[in-house]
DNA sequence: AGTAAAAAATGACAATCGTCATAGAAAACG
DNA sequence: CGTTTTCTATGACGATTGTCATTTTTTACT
């Protein structure tokens, strides 16, 4: 549970930023962020952007974790990736000068920040180091799809789950994997019904253990194995 | 085919790069370009660059077809995307500071110019309209790419082949679209057999007419409705 | 042009996976 | 604290899709 206090964040101090794409910023940008930004708390499931509108700036995730997702024909999510405290979100639309392609909601409580399109294009002109980073981060995510694609193309559900898990893994360190089925089964690409069988059968192979929906992972180099890495 | 005196291309003249990202350069930009860059003459399946190996530079398409792929676990390929005349190939991996995540292998005969990594960031570095050009690309391929996890993972393979076939009459406007069935398959993300019998199967429902491997769409409007969009 | 090699096409079959229906468990709510 | 609602789980079944084997067509090469 978040604390109410913790709702008005400051930068200067925020140990998220200084390992973030912000982190390179100069005292005099900082308080000027500090001065536009606006902060707030967000319930599970609230909605931070969705598909189709424009973008007014971007969200800087100070506490809890969101999924960035894009519904198919039929209004199925496909989960393209979930994001957690210090990520900056909703940035590749603004830059795209388009609507945006994808939703954003909670996952959990959040404090997120939120800064403006024009707070955030001025300091990019004159930081050449946020500016790299930004393009340097873009540039990350474009690989990490091209492999989520192949992923998504050529391994079977069974092979994209142990690769989920892993991936997972990485975004509640040091807690369960904490995700309700339908969205695991979006985020790997099945249907829930599917996705809860092959995570029985994990559980019974004694990968991963189960507490209510908390998933814990217990033999990291199987599912390693089963992933194909 | 493809002339011979073709294979030394003039920046300053060519009309693909007034079209593309580098159109907004200055008299002198370009001339230090010309002054540098190198032209290529390739043939067909000639490999550009392959996953694992350093990036030195960006390849301007001047002429020609080439693949973007990604192999994965046992081997096969899946195409990321296609890309034709005009456009800059090989840049994500050099912003990324990393390898290659993907490889880039020529689809039929081509003209390709190279421009070195070095004079490559020095122009990003003075050119500002060169540089939002590039953070807007890389923008809109996430979005893309987005939309192209969620059609593998939500749309069937008759769905997704006649989607591939809309984007492919984009690559190959005027022409009909001369693609390998093996990499058609690995473009929709199936098995050769399965893309083959699919094919069939338009061709039947007089969506689409082939000669010898060469694919005409007769039918777009049908094909949309197919792909849902 | 003629032959060799590669690519495309077809058939048969099995397995993965999605859908629908329903039961059981957990959470939310007054 | 019980009731309602949501989420999770399980069963049955069929369709889509991948694999292997083989034939036919097209392309490449001398």
């Amino acid at each position: 549970m978040l604390e109410k206090d913790f709702r008005q964040v400051s930068c200067s101090t925020c140990h998220q930023r200084k390992e973030n794409l912000l982190g390179g910023l100069g005292c005099d940008e900082i308080s000027h962020i500090e001065d536009h930004k606006s902060c707030n708390y967000y319930k599970k499931n609230q909605s931070l952007f969705i598909e189709g509108s424009y973008p007014r700036g971007v969200f800087c995730i100070n506490e809890g974790r969101i999924k960035i997702y894009k519904r198919g024909n039929e209004g199925k999510e496909q989960i393209i990736q979930i994001a957690k405290g210090g990520d900056l979100v909703g940035f590749r639309a603004m830059f795209s000068e388009d609507v945006y392609k994808v939703s954003a909601e909670t996952l959990e409580e959040c404090n997120i920040c939120f800064i403006s399109r024009e707070d955030f294009l001025s300091l990019m002109d004159s930081n050449p180091t946020l500016r790299k980073g930004i393009i340097k981060e873009l540039s990350t995510e474009l690989a990490d799809r091209a492999n989520f694609i192949t992923n998504m193309a050529q391994k079977s559900v069974r092979e994209r789950l142990a690769f989920s898990l892993l991936l997972l893994m990485d975004i509640y360190v040091g807690e369960p994997i904490n995700l309700s089925r339908e969205d695991m089964a979006n985020f790997v690409g099945t249907a829930t019904e599917t996705l809860i069988r092959l995570l029985k059968d994990f559980k019974e192979e004694a990968y991963i253990e189960t507490h209510a929906r908390k998933i814990t992972v217990l033999d990291r180099n199987k599912l390693m194995s089963i992933a194909g890495i």
